[in-house]
RNA sequence: GCCCGGGUGGUGUAGACCGGACUAUCAUACGGGACUGUCACUCCCGUGACUCGGGUUCAAAUCCCGGCCCGGGCGCCA
């Protein structure tokens, strides 16, 4: 692009220049002798006003022969406009087309007829050209960025670890099996064991921010068979109440950057975020079951909601930690603590968006465990040696970002904050 | 894995319970026409659909069975 490209929202500075604006015809009015084109950029929206008496009859032609969602480059005057309802619109001197685009179209990205989540998922490009949509993402983006920021900030590594595995790391979920030449792998289902050996490897604090995969066949809002985990493992702790506190400061900095930074986004998605306490409480599972009137090891969905309306209503915090899960409830490297655990979840609005907790860093206490749970520690030799050798007490947790990003946004869906979700039916696009 | 609900033009819907004038509603989009201040522009004309297969019936978008596809809940999890 040889000349200087303008971005919507940097418009109101330029009353009265000639600027080149680019990006999607997103609405067209035609009133004959005059016409009105919207243009939509990754900013936002701009009116570009085509007089009849008062351009080339061969541009007027041109900007005749526009669909929506074609791709175009503007140059013209930018005059403020007390009709214009953005109160700014361009005056056209020159139009040139970059890329035409089919019709119908798919789906309506100006949403005047709303398409169904299906259609939408099925057209996704299309769909995220609706700002609505698209500022999830925007947000989600800065939420990442926002974790990035802190946990650097606090001397945190970022790391990569496999995806492509040998064998599974908690048990319990399911997990995609793959063949990796002659050998059977898997897809992995947590970087769980890769970033406690880094802990333990000398890094002693690092996050990753990757894909996991879970092979159940879950078919609800908040699940999803590929998502974004935010990781995050750190040695030389005491005990759980560290890394809690740990997630409390990074929740509470990546929410804030978020009000900060998205401010448009927010408006446009009507979304009041959460505050983030100083301290979130927490209570032990023990009591979140008696609130939630329930029995047994683990909160049910509906369970989990009481007790975050307990929380918001008695303990003023949309935030809640749950504490002190049993051993049977939890994965083989929990720190025990008599029958229970050093580990919590984080509730947020209704929905668990955090597991976290101490591991056990004695290799002969891990050993014992991994036998009481009926598995041969011979299939773990890789991730043992580590505490064989000098393990920290060490611990961390693991943020979904796509759960977070849907609750702090109020969000329906999880896929409304997934790119191209991979749920059990869904492999495309 | 178990359990509910649903599939009508490109998109979104009405009709379905109680089968019959459904030659299938409306909006939007699309094509054509009129229009110089629209902002869901307006107005006129037009194109365009009952998920598939079987059954019941004089008659099926509508009732029944099966397939396919989709949505949701539970379990499990972030």
């Amino acid at each position: 692009m040889t000349l200087m490209r303008i971005l919507t929202n940097e418009l109101k500075d330029k009353i009265g220049h000639q600027v080149t604006v680019a990006g999607w015809v997103h609405e067209l009015r035609d009133l004959g002798g005059i016409k009105f084109l919207l243009l939509r950029d990754r900013k936002g929206l701009v009116q570009v006003t085509v007089l009849k008496k008062k351009v080339d009859p061969e541009i007027f032609d041109q900007f005749s022969g526009l669909g929506r969602e074609y791709v175009i480059q503007v140059t013209g005057t930018v005059s403020q406009s007390n009709i214009a309802q953005a109160g700014i619109e361009i005056f056209p001197t020159a139009l040139e087309i970059l890329a035409e685009a089919q019709s119908p179209l798919p789906l309506d990205p100006s949403q005047k007829v709303r398409a169904d989540f299906d259609t939408r998922l099925n057209h996704r490009v299309l769909d995220l050209r609706s700002h609505n949509h698209r500022s999830v993402f925007v947000i989600q983006a800065c939420l990442v960025s926002g974790f990035r920021e802190f946990l650097e900030k606090e001397g945190f590594y970022e790391v990569h670890t496999p995806k492509i595995v040998a064998t599974g790391t908690e048990g319990g979920t399911e997990l995609f099996p793959i063949q990796y030449f002659e050998n059977k792998a898997f897809l992995a289902q947590s970087p769980q064991f890769y970033k406690q050996m880094l802990v333990g490897a000398g890094f002693e604090r690092v996050y990753e921010v990757g894909p996991v995969y879970r092979a159940e066949e879950h078919n609800t809002v908040r699940h999803i068979n590929e998502y974004t985990s935010l990781d995050i493992e750190f040695g030389f702790i005491t005990d759980d109440r560290d890394i809690r506190a740990l997630e409390n400061r990074l929740l509470s900095h990546m929410v804030t950057r978020v009000q900060t930074e998205c401010e448009a986004e927010l408006a446009e998605l009507q979304a009041t975020i959460p505050a983030v306490p100083s301290t979130i409480p927490d209570i032990t599972l023990a009591e979140a079951l008696e609130i939630a009137g329930e029995e047994g090891y683990d909160l049910s969905p509906a369970g989990e909601k009481l007790v975050c309306d307990y929380s918001k209503e008695s303990l003023d915090s949309e935030f809640i930690f749950i504490t002190a899960y049993p051993q049977k409830k939890r994965p083989m490297y929990a720190m025990p603590d008599g029958e229970l655990t050093k580990s919590f979840d984080l509730l947020l609005r209704g929905l668990e968006v955090t597991t976290g907790g101490q591991r056990i860093h004695q290799y002969g206490l891990l050993v014992e465990k991994i036998k009481e749970r009926g598995l041969d520690p011979d299939g773990f030799e890789f991730y043992l040696e580590v505490f064989k050798y000098g393990m920290p007490p060490h611990g961390g947790f693991a943020i979904g970002a796509e759960r977070l990003t849907m609750q702090i946004l109020g969000l329906e869906n999880i896929r409304e904050a997934t790119f191209f979700p991979r749920d059990r039916t869904r492999l495309v696009p």
